[in-house]
RNA sequence: GGGGGCAUAGCCAAGUGGUAAGGCAAGGGACUGCAAAUCCCUCAUCCCCGGUUCAAAUCCGGGUGCCCCCUCCA
């Protein structure tokens, strides 16, 4: 079956066909890192994430890039106040994007470019656009002609005239038409630089994505996304700067996913309404707020409150039991063959799964896919014969669906215990036979003030952590 | 002024013509020495008003409320 992924481009549900044979380029807007990031900026890395993993399930060899903004107004604002140097500022805060993309289970791309190491290329790319009448200088700055390129505009749905007609563009007499932006800036006294055929200056915000994505994946790739806000102007004019500067078609899908919102406002750095992964993650266990981020479609947009994280705590419980259940149940298993009634069923969920992911990526429905699954693995574990092949199959469902694909099941057993808990949980075992309950109670009673639960089952007694 | 989006149970949320998925929470039952876990059951006329249709949460028209983009922003 094939992926179905809705263009901003074509404002429609296309089929996924790459460029070259079964190889995906995707080119996903990174972070600009002068703070710590907050859990918008992480649902487009967490969504992608998950897109990159099922596609590469799918069979397909993905190369996936994303860069970092480590030069940029922002940057350079927040050195100064800081009165550190901008790369110091960037350093530290892509230090901490790894560290909190680690802790949400999102995986390094391939390649993480950073802006300031591709300033040649940046340089030449903007020659390029001067030589060809798409840009021109004035006074050290460097401004793409935007009247130049007749389709701009074209991935954000706005002619010319209705973004001109638009109250907010900025007024700059410098520039030949309001639309027109920088691909190059001039140093003011002090400021970070490089030197350029236009003197000391720094490169635009757009021009480095142009500039790397070229680099690492060629004039034309496959999916290039980011969030909505950045559909214009950002994405409009790396457009406008690659294909004049190719001649290629620069992407062929543009994926935008929503915001989320705080309240009735959308939560953005700039509003200061922010809620920052590096606190959450305090509070919450990463996993959740990686379910809470998958569990809308990627389009629509998200309301944040801290309760509805609790509530994505509770659901993650049953995706930890159903492995507990599974593992404990391996224990008083038989061999055997895995049965043919496991192998339908999981092939009907995968069709399922399978099904929801490549309809737009709808990620709300596969996890809803996942918890059938945990209602067929529960009800398998409670039969009375089982053999240990039928529930290593259900298991390795678990972990390509729940975990290597969705990152959000924990397949790995928990830490052995000490031996003071083994103990006392000997004793317990002891107690009961002897139907001593009293003190049997008293002893679950103290373990789980340890953190530890203990539970009953046919199979015995079992443990696990709070 | 132009361009988009959203409104489904206490909460999260899927569903784009065929009679409301899934999860969290809650209540009841089974199992258990008691629990826990698990399983079963219960819990929505889909923002409002019209219209089209045998049939509408889904299509059309008109409202209401909220959000976003056209400026840095995921």
């Amino acid at each position: 079956m094939t992926t179905r992924l809705y263009n901003t481009l074509t404002r429609t549900r296309e089929e996924l066909r790459p460029l070259t044979d079964n190889k995906v380029k995707m080119y996903v807007c990174g972070p600009t890192v002068y703070n710590y990031i907050h859990i918008g900026n992480a649902r487009v890395f967490v969504f992608f994430d998950v897109v990159r993993r099922y596609l590469q399930y799918k069979g397909f060899e993905v190369t996936y890039v994303q860069n970092f903004t480590d030069v940029d107004d922002k940057l350079i604002k927040a050195a100064q106040e800081e009165g550190v140097a901008v790369p110091e500022l960037a350093e530290r805060y892509i230090a901490a994007y790894f560290e909190d993309m680690d802790a949400l289970g999102v995986k390094r791309a391939d390649v993480h470019p950073r802006a300031t190491e591709h300033i040649p290329e940046m340089i030449e790319a903007i020659q390029n656009l001067i030589d060809k009448g798409h840009a021109y200088e004035i006074n050290g700055d460097v401004y793409f002609r935007s009247l130049s390129k007749e389709d701009y505009g074209k991935l954000s749905h706005q002619s010319i005239d209705e973004l001109k007609s638009g109250a907010r563009i900025e007024v700059n007499e410098r520039k030949e038409n309001p639309l027109d932006f920088a691909l190059w800036k001039a140093a003011k006294p002090g400021e970070i630089s490089w030197d350029s055929p236009w003197g000391k200056g720094r490169p635009g915000w757009h021009i480095e994505c142009s500039a790397m994505a070229r680099k690492y994946l060629g004039d034309s790739i496959d999916i290039h996304a980011g969030g909505m806000d950045l559909c214009f102007p950002h994405h409009e004019n790396e457009i406008a700067q690659s294909e004049c500067w190719t001649g290629e078609t620069f992407a062929q899908y543009w994926l935008h996913n929503g915001y989320i919102n705080m309240g009735n406002e959308k939560m953005s750095k700039s509003l200061g309404n922010i809620v920052r992964v590096k606190e959450l993650r305090e509070e919450y266990e990463p996993r959740a707020l990686r379910y809470f981020l998958l569990s809308a479609h990627y389009r629509n947009p998200i309301s944040f409150r801290y309760d509805t994280i609790r509530q994505f705590e509770g659901a993650l419980e049953r995706f930890d039991t159903v492995v507990t259940n599974l593992r404990h149940r391996m224990e008083a298993a038989v061999d055997g063959e895995p049965s043919s009634a496991v192998e339908a069923r999981l092939k009907e969920l995968t069709q399922a799964f399978e099904e929801a992911m490549d309809d737009d990526f709808n990620t709300a429905n596969a996890i809803s896919v996942l918890f059938d699954g945990v209602k067929f693995a529960n009800d398998w574990v409670a039969k009375d014969v089982v053999s240990k092949q039928s529930l290593e199959r259900i298991l390795q469902w678990f972990r390509v669906f729940g975990s290597d694909i969705l990152g959000l099941m924990e397949l790995e057993p928990e830490e052995i215990l000490d031996s003071e808990i083994e103990a006392l949980i000997e004793e317990r075992i002891q107690a009961r036979k002897e139907r001593n309950f009293a003190r049997a109670d008293e002893i679950r009673d103290r373990l789980q003030e340890m953190g530890i639960i203990l539970e009953d089952t046919p199979q015995g007694t079992r443990w696990r952590k709070k």
